[in-house]
DNA sequence: CTAGGATCTAGAGTTGGCTCTAGGTCAAGC
DNA sequence: GCTTGACCTAGAGCCAACTCTAGATCCTAG
């Protein structure tokens, strides 16, 4: 039950990670990869796990919002090794900052949402209408 | 203190709701509008109060994510008048939804993100360092 | 030997949502 | 009378992040 160093084709890459292939050899080139991506026979790209678990992070934070510029810069850092942490740590932390933004922002405009499908609910089955506050924008 | 029917230039609109002259043309010429913009002497647009607030509800739409398309099927619904209010309500019910899921899934990964800035923030000042558990994806 | 499928490179095309440009009109103030 | 600034139209340009195409190569199975 040992498998030390699986190797992996793009193919495979692609469809444990639900990028296409198209999409990993563009990051490659956008050099959003930590390790140069080594080649096999004939060429062809060869991958390991923890190139899916970089995958993953990168995935989780594009999910997020954050670019790809922002992402190369972390994978650069990374890259570069041990030494900028802080710098990393600020990375992730503007970020994180941005998400939580986001998502109260988010949060936000849900009120107004929630709002409005109560003004139809009451509308279309008036029996159900609970008593509601009236103070967002028409229509 | 009555301003019964203030009318505004695009200028004034901008300023207010802080889309561009551009934006608001475009969004003009894209039909999202309800009411069909009037014109003025010299054919300049002339704007009322209920546009403003029909695009502060648009602002919010868009800041959650509803693409164009569907804001003007809004828009088309509105504009029709009485009689769709299911429809709209249906429509509304799908984007709070999507809004709802991307909150959640935004949420999961600041749970990683939280992580990963944790991770260093104890590499920078072990001090501090709390406990945490270690199951994520590396770098 | 050959057909199929996965892969390769380089570069063009797509989508959404604006943003900007060019060239012109119009009203007010100096 | 002239400049200035806000406005007009039509359409081009831009950006991010892919996605797709063309044409070539390579491996495997029959």
């Amino acid at each position: 039950m040992a498998e030390v160093t699986t190797s992996l084709s793009i193919g495979q890459v692609a469809e444990r990670t639900g990028l296409s292939v198209h999409a990993l050899r563009f990051y490659e080139h956008e050099g959003l990869f930590v390790n140069p991506v080594r080649r096999g026979p004939g060429g062809r790209r060869v991958y390991r796990q923890d190139d899916v678990d970089w995958l993953t992070v990168c995935i989780i934070l594009r999910a997020s919002g954050m670019p790809l510029t922002a992402l190369r810069r972390y994978a650069d850092l990374v890259r570069q090794g041990a030494g900028n942490e802080e710098e990393r740590r600020t990375l992730l932390r503007e970020h994180q900052a941005r998400v939580t933004t986001q998502i109260d922002r988010l949060a936000e405009c849900l009120d107004l949402i929630r709002f409005k499908v109560g003004v139809y609910e009451d509308l279309l089955d008036p029996d159900s209408a609970a008593d509601h506050q009236c103070h967002a924008p028409g229509r």
